[in-house]
DNA sequence: GACAAGATGTTAATATGTTATTAATTTAAA
DNA sequence: TTTAAATTAATAACATATTAACATCTTGTC
């Protein structure tokens, strides 16, 4: 075994790699990715949100939300409007496609998200958890 | 708390992500990105080894290792060498500066590695790196 | 030996993510 | 009020990752 293979950043970055792979293929009927799912998800709670509000949630910088906006909205699943309130900033707004888009995949996302969390040890689970918190807070 | 922000899925990319940043900022004084560090570590290891084995080794596709060795190659830390047994296939080899190099990055990453597992819980640490290989096996 | 099947690496096209820069606007300060 | 500083989103440039298509070469089978 390689010393490097036992990076924990190589090991997390090989599996979020095989996750995403598989999340993608699932969501391939519906023309859309992990990342853009993660907008939707997030405008279903926060629609008319800005670029940067987004951008902080899903942990991304602005440019990269902007990407993801773009091949939304040429999908017609949200909208870019002003911002009346400031002019600098727009409103991302989710269409009725999109509303109804993001609550269809809402349910394979989880289902799914089970599917990983059963590959471990069902009594290790809440220590890997605690562990993905601590690496959050501390990093 | 938005639902999908406890997609473990969610919550991986997004560390991998701050941890590789670090990296990157760790590594920018030498020009190189964690990405490609991984490429010169497994040559230190298996120098003239052929894209398809590195890519199976560092978990990517051929592709994206062409690509590392690219860039590699053009900062003259590899080189490509015809494979004389098989005329498909080239050799990777380490040059005198791309073994210096990988051997001056190594502790580097390995001082880092450290600091990410005194993020968790000393006691959890085994729990944790037995989840991820059950992860890297269950997946 | 000839041909089909498989292997190897590259290229192209697309999506993702980061950093630096820019344009427009707002806020704060002098 | 005029100017300086900060903020918002977009753009450019680069590196990364995946899939599909391709050219080249090897191997196995007839």
């Amino acid at each position: 075994m390689e010393k490097y293979q036992q990076f924990w950043c190589f090991r997390l970055g090989a599996i979020t790699r095989k996750i995403s792979r598989e999340y993608n293929t699932r969501f391939l009927e519906f023309g859309i990715t992990l990342g853009q799912s993660f907008v939707l998800f997030d405008l279903l709670e926060h629609d008319g949100a800005g670029i940067k509000d987004i951008a902080g949630r899903v942990q991304l910088d602005s440019p990269a939300v902007t990407g993801l906006v773009d091949r939304l909205s040429r999908q017609g699943l949200v909208e870019r409007i002003d911002d009346p309130s400031d002019r600098r900033s727009v409103k991302i707004l989710l269409t009725e496609k999109g509303k109804e888009l993001a609550g269809r995949l809402l349910p394979i996302a989880q289902e799914y998200n089970s599917c990983i969390k059963d590959a471990i040890d069902s009594l290790d689970v809440p220590i890997f958890e605690r562990s993905l918190t601590q690496l959050e807070q501390n990093l």
